[in-house]
DNA sequence: TATGCCTGTCATGGC
DNA sequence: GCGCCATGACAGGCA
């Protein structure tokens, strides 16, 4: 087994499981991880340098929007909330003192209250408690100036008052205010928010922890579905235990969230072993360079016939030309038909050709012909004893690389039917500078369907080469991927947790200060209204609803 | 000798 | 129809 080299992970039995069902329905095919290693390390390194550098880049530019959204913004001394210079005075000064004295039902005189749908005269007043005059002002101003809290109320109050019909918040003062809170989801927050500026959207997290209390500010609000934990069902249950048959229509908060094949592995970098030469195998130089094999045909040149076309060959005008060589018509259409018989016929034909040296030199004391006869006796005898591959060809010389061999067995076999190219151009040239060189050349049936043979061969071995190192690569791509996947698991998981556990604290705050405001109002008559039949709703221009329960349980049944 | 890997080859289908 | 390419399957060689 060899040794790879792969990326430091330690997945899980599962994913190694996956890894394995993938590598075995390749193994057989003999890719070897190894030879992507090289690439693999290099191609993780530069994703991890170019994922740094975008990282920089974006903070840059987080940095850079902050920048001018502040140098766009005033800071609100009252509220320590920023503002946009060129916006309408905010509700936020006048909703402190509005919280404790403007008339219900709205009240924020700012906000024009839907007095028809809103508050009927059974509605109190408020009045602020006397015994508490700042601290209530201190304390919704604390609450207030808690983007998050807003938020929460925010969504409280749009879910209430959409269900009652009381008032219809713009979306636009809403949502916007949502990716304030994602800054890492700023993909989906700019689904939501159409009618936010991206820049906003974008910068507002940048600015958000100078806005909030310290403790606030550690608190990371990516939450991709914060209603998912904390929707106004669960909002109403924590403040509103008794009020569940009160059904709030949840706002849609959710978002939509939405080689070149290296050139070939270099055939074999050793050059056809044996190349031929071309201009030896010239037609008018076959009966003067004899090649050795030939040797053993001795009536191959007079076999030869050179005018004919190979159309009109006659097995009888093949290589022999007496036709002893053993070609048929009927056996040249099974060359061409069945490819797997060629190399057989081949082997049938020549059989030394697929000998060692050795074993030709042994076989050259016997006369091809007697071959040839054994041929012609059983032409059916499948080559190679049927089974094609069953005799090693090359197995004395071990040294030999095996693709050598195989390649010098091509060699060998155009040699021997002395052909007039070099396989290595046999293979390589394209089609029409093949069809020219075979036009140039007169040849025979087993000459043309050996040609042929050894050109599909050539190709087919290439296509096999690229085709095993394009699985690799694929087995290697997907172990990365899986690699990514886990890491960004892992990761969405800690997030996760930490959202849940900023959530908690936030609620616990929330409910904490909800209830120190509630506590903090009194009626016309200096009596503390009952939880039970108010609720406080705050929208998000500040202003402040104390809205009686049973109304909206009435509002809700009509 | 058994096993796993590598490579070549063939068959087949798509372009 | 031919040639090329991609790919699954198979077989042989080798360590």
């Amino acid at each position: 087994m060899m040794e790879i080299e792969l990326p430091k992970m330690h997945p899980s039995q599962q994913d190694m499981d996956l890894i394995d069902i993938l590598w075995r329905q390749d193994v057989d095919l003999g890719a070897g991880r190894e030879v992507f290693d090289f690439s693999y390390r290099q191609k993780e390194v530069e994703l991890r340098l170019q994922r740094e550098k975008e990282e920089e880049k974006q903070q840059q530019r987080l940095r850079e929007q902050e920048k001018a959204l502040l140098a766009q913004l005033q800071l609100d001394e009252e509220t320590g909330e920023f503002v946009p210079r060129s916006a309408p005075p905010t509700h936020t000064n006048t909703t402190n003192a509005e919280v404790t004295q403007s008339v219900p039902p709205c009240l924020d005189a700012s906000v024009p209250p839907s007095t028809d749908l809103m508050m009927p005269s059974d509605i109190p007043a408020f009045t602020q408690n006397p015994l508490l005059p700042g601290s209530l002002d201190q304390a919704w101003m604390e609450l207030l100036s808690l983007p998050e809290l807003q938020q929460c109320l925010n969504m409280q109050m749009q879910d209430s008052l959409d269900m009652d019909g009381f008032m219809k918040p713009s979306t636009e003062a809403q949502d916007p205010n949502y990716s304030q809170y994602l800054p890492g989801m700023d993909h989906l927050s700019s689904v939501q928010t159409e009618g936010c500026p991206p820049e906003y959207i974008n910068t507002y997290d940048g600015s958000f922890n100078t806005m909030v209390s310290p403790n606030l500010s550690q608190m990371s609000l990516n939450v991709p579905d914060v209603r998912a934990e904390f929707g106004p069902e669960e909002f109403n249950e924590l403040f509103y235990p008794e009020m569940r048959e009160v059904k709030v229509n949840s706002g849609p908060l959710t978002s939509d969230e939405g080689n070149t094949v290296s050139q070939l592995v270099e055939i074999p970098s050793d050059p056809p072993v044996n190349t031929m030469d071309l201009h030896s195998f010239s037609p008018g130089s076959f009966s003067s360079g004899k090649p050795e094999p030939m040797s053993e045909f001795p009536d191959s040149d007079s076999g030869l016939s050179l005018d004919a076309s190979p159309h009109t060959s006659s097995p009888g005008k093949s290589l022999n030309g007496d036709g002893s060589f053993g070609f048929s018509d009927s056996d040249s259409e099974e060359m061409d038909g069945s490819p797997g018989d060629m190399e057989s016929d081949y082997a049938e034909i020549f059989p030394l050709v697929y000998l060692t040296d050795e074993a030709q030199a042994s076989l050259s004391e016997k006369p091809p012909a007697e071959a040839l006869q054994m041929k012609a006796k059983n032409p059916k005898i499948e080559p190679a004893e049927a089974s094609g591959h069953s005799k090693p060809p090359f197995t004395k010389d071990k040294q030999k690389k095996r693709s050598e061999a195989r390649l010098s067995r091509d060699e060998q076999r155009a040699k021997a039917l002395q052909i007039p190219f070099t396989v290595d151009k046999i293979i390589n040239l394209p089609v029409d500078d093949f069809n020219e060189m075979m036009s140039k050349h007169q040849l025979n049936e087993a000459q043309l369907a050996l040609v042929r043979d050894i050109r599909r061969r050539g190709k087919n071995k290439v296509a096999a080469q690229n085709c095993r190192k394009r699985k690799m690569e694929n087995i290697v791509g997907l172990e990365y991927e899986l690699d990514s996947l886990k890491e960004e698991k892992e990761h969405l998981m800690k997030e996760k947790s930490k959202r849940s556990t900023s959530l908690r604290e936030m609620k616990q705050q929330l409910s904490t200060l909800y209830h120190e405001v509630f506590s903090m109002l009194r009626d016309e008559h200096g009596k503390p209204f009952s939880p039970n039949e108010y609720s406080l709703q705050h929208t998000a221009d500040g202003t402040v609803f104390l809205i009686p329960r049973l109304k909206k349980t009435l509002v809700k049944n009509n």
